[in-house]
DNA sequence: TCTAGCAGTCGATACGAGAGACTGCTAAAC
DNA sequence: GTTTAGCAGTCTCTCGTATCGACTGCTAGA
């Protein structure tokens, strides 16, 4: 859909209407409009602007005596104008320093997008979420192996970013101490650097290779390092703050439907499925808005998801908000760009 | 208050009211209650004692043709009476047996928290919440320093019960990464098996008494134990799951109003503030109930939370449930304790 | 002490009238 | 051709009234 279908007045109607009715939640008249589009025509031409506008599908009545309220495609429209306009005043500066001040000094890349989370939340005043990249991506950094008995070790393994996993592990026989002190040097001397997936399978190369294997440390070491890694199942960090705002949304009974709320709800307690909800969205960077009917699934048919991405190719992760689709789409697009911009330069100064 | 201060009839009566309310939520009739008490009295009798019931507090009724309603005097009398028959027939392994196959053979302890809430909401189908003793009492155990850059170190601490915790750390001066090394062997040498608290008093201690230290790795190591222990506000972890069944209570708009469901909601993201509301309930052992108005916070009147803890003296933590005054008080009692009880069970087996 | 019967109370539901808010349409003005 | 004023039409919202149904409280009798 190109921009340019609409003329100038009739796109000016639609944008003061959107704008008017994300403000008061109420449906928008033609004299209202009149009014406030700052263009000077009365009313009933406003009108005739408005039938066209419905007829192409931009705005509808709730009922006949009332005025208009934008559709998923008249909030479209306006946010593609939002976005094309935005290019070239985005300014990062400000979140920058709003996350700065909330996530400290020197934070972990977790602590860095739980604070994000956060101040999306603040700010947008709509649920607040910020996604690491998928562990399988990211880069094996040291191992510790901790013992706790004679027959279980606890596995702590840091990634790039400072992520670091927990597990515990059952030995088949007991291992010494400094056994496991000697394996962890071996591994991190000889696996760091690599990603988690490339270390996986160099363990496995190895351990096939060398069937009867002449260095016990060696084997031991790659044991449990085959160990360690067979478990983890991706558990991608996911970030949400703000959950309670949905409640105030539905404040407001026609902005979310208590069956909407659950079905939120439900997916702030199952983070893993935010992730493979937007997975479908994030094909490019930059900012993308997906609103109400475009979601593929019709729970969500009531509200909207602001998303940026961060990071370059495979070390992609993504920050963002969700809330009803008469949202604040000019505030909630800009926080959250600030926002991926600011972790996209937490990375890049990292490396 | 004694039990015994109403007649076993009256006592009947109004446990069989309280129980047909929790199941239909609606005022329930005296004809209701003359069928199903089980005992051979005509409504007009069942009136008489509900006439006294209500002088005494324990029912009410929304208007003056309607059935009665549970006061939360009446909910507190009715939890007596369960909590009284209950003392003989607990039985956690029901609840251990689920426990466990949730969580997987040989969890974290966090982990195992984490289980105890998804389990306590699938069962009550209310919030369910696990917390943690407190950090500040448990037992140091190892602690690892991994070099991030030349002037930062991540910090991985371990304490009993496999709680990590992570935490970078900036360096006034280069340290190099065997010097890292042996200074973390020192200090899980030296101060293994201690509190944290006394960990951090030992070390200022030193650290004092020892102006000029002479051997250079000991001052390495116990500076960097206290920048370690230096920021650690006492992160209780708190572990809750179910916040989308709020939804649902507040399906029915008696159960749960929309302020009450955003107070809660906001609980759940703040968790240390559920921390504090908890630590004001549990004074003994077992399970505590309280109910509605008996909340200090006027936000919660609308709400119960069942709770019980488990641990012993100084290393005590906490299981529970919350969810509307309308309850399914004696499920949710019985999985609470169930789910403490099993806790409880880990922790000995840990020692 | 319990029970049957009956009058009384209140919520829930339905219906209708009136006010208010906008629109669509038509005919005139620019 | 485009814009505008005027007006009739439509629909929601609110309020008052009437009716129905569900229970209760009370009283008199078993």
């Amino acid at each position: 859909m190109t921009l340019g279908a609409l003329s100038d007045r009739t796109r000016r109607v639609l944008a003061c209407l959107v704008k008017d009715y994300i403000d008061s939640g109420e449906p928008v008249a033609s004299a209202t409009l009149s009014r406030r589009t700052g263009l000077a025509v009365s009313p009933a031409t406003i009108r005739n602007v408005l039938a066209q506008l419905e007829d192409m599908g931009y705005v509808s009545q709730p009922h006949t005596s009332a005025g208009r309220v934008p559709t998923d495609l008249g909030y479209r429209y306006y946010v593609d104008m939002l976005l094309e306009t935005r290019r070239a005043t985005r300014d990062a500066s400000a979140m920058e320093a709003r996350l700065r001040s909330q996530a400290g000094d020197a934070p972990l890349f977790d602590q860095l997008l739980s604070s994000a989370s956060h101040v999306l939340f603040e700010v947008s005043h709509h649920v607040g979420f910020a996604i690491a990249p998928s562990d399988m991506h990211t880069i094996f950094q040291r191992i510790e192996f901790v013992p706790l008995s004679s027959s279980r070790v606890l596995v702590v393994m840091v990634a790039r970013g400072n992520h670091v996993t927990q597990k515990v592990i059952a030995l088949a026989e007991a291992i010494a101490p400094s056994a496991l002190t000697q394996a962890a040097n071996y591994l991190n001397a000889e696996f760091a650097g690599l990603s988690l997936d490339e270390v996986r399978q160099a363990v496995l190369a190895r351990l096939a290779q060398e069937r009867t294997l002449y260095d016990e440390l060696r084997a031991v070491a790659l044991e449990l390092a085959r160990s360690t890694l067979e478990g983890i199942e991706s558990p991608t960090s996911v970030f949400i703050d703000g959950a309670s705002s949905l409640a105030d949304d539905a404040e407001d009974t026609n902005a979310v439907s208590r069956s909407t709320l659950r079905a939120l709800l439900r997916m702030v307690e199952e983070k893993q499925r935010l992730v493979r909800l937007l997975d479908a969205y994030l094909d490019g960077p930059g900012v993308a808005v997906v609103i109400g009917a475009e979601h593929p699934d019709p729970q969500l048919h009531a509200c909207s998801v602001v998303v940026a991405t961060y990071g370059d190719g495979a070390r992609r992760g993504a920050v963002g908000v969700i809330g009803p689709t008469r949202m604040h789409y000019s505030r909630a697009i800009s926080v959250v760009d600030g926002a991926a911009a600011a972790v996209a330069r937490y990375l890049r100064d990292q490396n």
